[in-house]
RNA sequence: GCGGAAUUGGUGAAGUGGUUAACACGCCGGAUUGUGGCUCCGGUAUGCGUGGGUUCGACCCCCACAUUUCGCCCCA
């Protein structure tokens, strides 16, 4: 048997209609706050993914799925969704009339080889969105409200902003080396994973779990003593918006995201204080570095399938319909031709239908409706034909009614 | 890449080193029924993740691999 390849799934029967009910509310969303639909191609070009993501994370060297297409192209399937969206913008000059910021949104699979767990998978989708060409902190506080608030619409009503500024680049560089300076002399008061950070991100030491609760990292110096004049006021105005927009938020400053291009603003979006559900930040040497002009950029990416897993958790309740309207049965052949008719012209009137196309017996038949759980059935037989007329009946109340076929549509119609 | 747990039919699962692998649900057929839903009868795994090994003999013991699942790293 061929089977399902690590880490992915088939998506079918109420976990799609889940899923379907999901992606309705957040495209709603994106609509209300102006962000437009994009879909880029799943494989891109693998130094896209090298400059944008960055060569150092561990994303990159070790999670990417690259290959080699028939004409040796190197190419990497997307492992996130920001700098597909950054070549697109770059690629078609939307940089050209920026009169208005550029706005998407995308909802799309990407692809990351790492062992599967919970809310974790090899083939996962993202839900997100990027703005482009506003660098006020009115587009952190509307990329924030949006994410912030795609959660409370899906009925995650906890959901808590944690906030950071990792200022510009400067501050950051520099940031970045008096944390080492402060580090290195204590490198074995360090778990073996953070001796290992110091090297590769010395900015991860400081959400490790294991060290947490050690002096050391407690002391260690924070980012937001080292920004700027320029940068603490923008971090200040920006959570004066936030307060403003009555959105629940709290300053993280150990937070630390993973990926090379923020700078500025970034932020996660946790569910009773565990783990992400969701992240994004601002980026605004991005398009620059890959190949555009210096247009600053901020965006936010959702975990789809742990949010998923979290409206699960906390029990919100998602309407899943698994009826149908109508179930046409027939006692015998002859009245199969009238059942294949009346089971469309239903159909097309707007009222979900069923019919037996098995030839089972009556009884089975039966079995179906209830299987389906029609709210109405109608058994053909001959002599009801003959008067052109079926009886329709109300499957809960058992309710019975001679309803002449010109009339079935309106009087379903009617019923429901 | 590292570690823990699991892997029996469409589903939930019981099971023992040795003839025909429980039971339940589901499904199919039949009886009964004014056109079912209750009840009754019957049917439903050439098979116990895959490949090796131990043994006279393994679903049950050992090894490897795969998959699932939960963690770590990482990400979100």
């Amino acid at each position: 048997m061929i089977t399902k390849q690590k880490g992915t799934y088939d998506i079918y029967g109420d976990e799609a209609k889940k899923r379907a009910y999901v992606n309705d509310i957040l495209a709603t969303l994106c609509e209300k706050y102006n962000y437009n639909y994009i879909e880029t191609p799943v494989f891109e070009a693998s130094e896209l993914f090298h400059r944008g993501v960055g060569e150092t994370t561990d994303m990159v060297q070790k999670e990417t799925y690259d290959f080699k297409d028939r004409g040796e192209r190197a190419l990497t399937l997307r492992p996130e969704g920001t700098a597909s969206v950054v070549r697109w913008f770059i690629e078609n000059k939307l940089y050209g009339n920026m009169s208005d910021p550029v706005k998407v949104f995308y909802n799309a699979k990407m692809y990351r080889y790492e062992r599967p767990q919970s809310g974790r998978n090899r083939e996962f989708t993202q839900w997100g969105f990027e703005c482009f060409g506003s660098d006020d902190v009115m587009s952190d506080a509307e990329v924030i409200s949006l994410a912030y608030n795609a959660y409370r619409f899906l009925g995650l009503d906890d959901v808590k902003v944690k906030l950071n500024s990792l200022g510009d680049t400067a501050s950051r560089m520099k940031y970045r080396e008096s944390l080492i300076a402060y580090f290195e002399p204590h490198i074995h008061e360090l778990c073996e994973d953070c001796q290992e950070r110091l090297k590769k991100n010395p900015l991860r030491i400081l959400d490790c779990k294991v060290d947490a609760e050690k002096d050391i990292i407690k002391k260690a110096p924070v980012i937001l003593d080292y920004l700027n004049e320029e940068s603490a006021s923008r971090f200040k105005k920006l959570q004066e918006l936030l307060d403003l927009m009555d959105i629940n938020y709290e300053v993280d400053d150990r937070l630390v995201r993973g990926l090379d291009y923020y700078n500025h603003t970034v932020f996660e979006i946790t569910l009773n204080d565990s783990y992400a559900l969701g992240g994004g930040g601002r980026y605004n040497d991005l398009v620059e570095t890959l190949g555009g002009p210096s247009i600053s950029g901020i965006g936010f990416a959702m975990g789809y399938d742990r949010t998923l897993l979290a409206i699960e958790e906390n029990g919100v309740n998602i309407p899943i319909n698994n009826s149908i309207d109508v179930y046409i049965l027939y006692v015998s052949d002859t009245e199969k031709e009238t059942a294949a008719y009346l089971t469309q012209d239903l159909r097309l009137n707007g009222i979900i239908a069923e019919t037996d196309m098995l030839g089972k017996s009556l009884k089975s038949q039966f079995k179906s409706v209830d299987r389906f759980q029609a709210k109405y059935y109608i058994v053909l037989n001959d002599d009801d034909l003959k008067n052109n007329e079926v009886v329709v009946k109300d499957n809960k109340t058992k309710e019975e009614e001679h309803v002449k076929i010109n009339d079935l549509v309106d009087y379903i119609d009617m019923h429901m």
